[in-house]
DNA sequence: AGTAAGTGGGTGCAAAATCAACTAAATATG
DNA sequence: CATATTTAGTTGATTTTGCACCCACTTACT
């Protein structure tokens, strides 16, 4: 449902192929969501018999045809319909936080490392964000839809900063 | 595959019924997981064909049977095989970002509106969590496995808390 | 006396999500 | 020249999750 309305929003910026709402999820919304190929496309075909969308091919010289989907009317309703419906409250959701809270199951010097895996991970991640924030940064105050978009990013930048410095936190006072 | 991971670590802790294990998921794991109980009764019965577990029937005067779910050995070794198995790192999946990131849809005072309600809700949360960890922090420095658990959930505050301070700027600056 | 809430355990079903493979041509890289 | 990678989309099987319902009995509330 919630992969519905965001595909919905993309659609919403310009007409796309399932091929391109891949990327976009892979590129500026994997840092609040993603999705397999294959629920995107199925998902597609739904938003169309919903009538949400609308396809058309469009032939291409070299490439395979492009199934161009359209949002229609009612496809924009049904997105500006659940952003006023008030605010989502998603549920939380971490693996790694089930680690930690059985880790005493292992010696010491594993749970050091699981930490330290952590830790690792989390600074990548974070770096992939703030390379991702530079291209955008300047202009971000400029429009509104920019703006809420750069915020977004800066959202999980913030998140896992504060996760680098909990990890700090634990690293130093385990007992 | 998590769900089964974390109900083997409850079990490791104390044999339980499904139902108690539903209220522990409630009460303490909600900060970074939650389940429903037919999934939890379902993962249960697979644990036991799995032989990660046993069941034995303990009669009560007065309430129904408890079916108490005992951790084997193999379900030990599983449980610790999934923590050394190194670090989780979990897809973000937030819907409420999805609202931000196209919330230009909107007009202004719908998305300050979202914004304030999001920050209720928020706010509400972090409270809940500070109010369970008060139970908690005067021993949790003492063993190494309270200190952990304990750490989850100082984590899960953190985050509320960051995500507050970034509402807070996004509401001040949003052009 | 009647109703709600708690204890304990389930079933059925439908969405949603994941994994893996398969098609098929073009272009880039070694 | 051979092997990836990119473009574009599809199918099948399986798992995970969520929601709604059902049983039966007990204690607490009003």
């Amino acid at each position: 449902m919630v992969l519905a309305r965001l595909i919905l929003g993309l659609l919403c910026l310009a007409p796309m192929t399932g091929y391109e709402l891949k990327k976009h999820f892979d590129s500026s919304i994997n840092h609040f969501w993603n999705a397999d190929k294959a629920q995107i496309y199925r998902t597609l075909a739904q938003l169309v018999d919903k009538g949400y969308a609308t396809v058309t091919t469009v032939a291409q010289s070299n490439y395979p045809d492009r199934q161009e989907h359209h949002i229609t009317d009612a496809g924009r309703q049904a997105l500006v319909g659940w952003l006023s419906d008030g605010a989502a409250q998603g549920t939380e959701r971490d693996p790694f936080m089930g680690q930690v809270f059985f880790a005493a199951e292992l010696p010491r010097e594993d749970i050091d490392q699981l930490l330290t895996e952590r830790r690792v991970k989390t600074q990548a991640v974070l770096d992939d964000y703030l390379s991702q924030r530079e291209g955008i940064d300047m202009r971000a105050a400029a429009d509104r839809r920019s703006f809420l978009m750069a915020a977004t990013l800066d959202h999980a930048i913030r998140q896992q900063a504060a996760e680098l410095e909990w990890l700090d936190a634990v690293m130093e006072h385990l007992p």
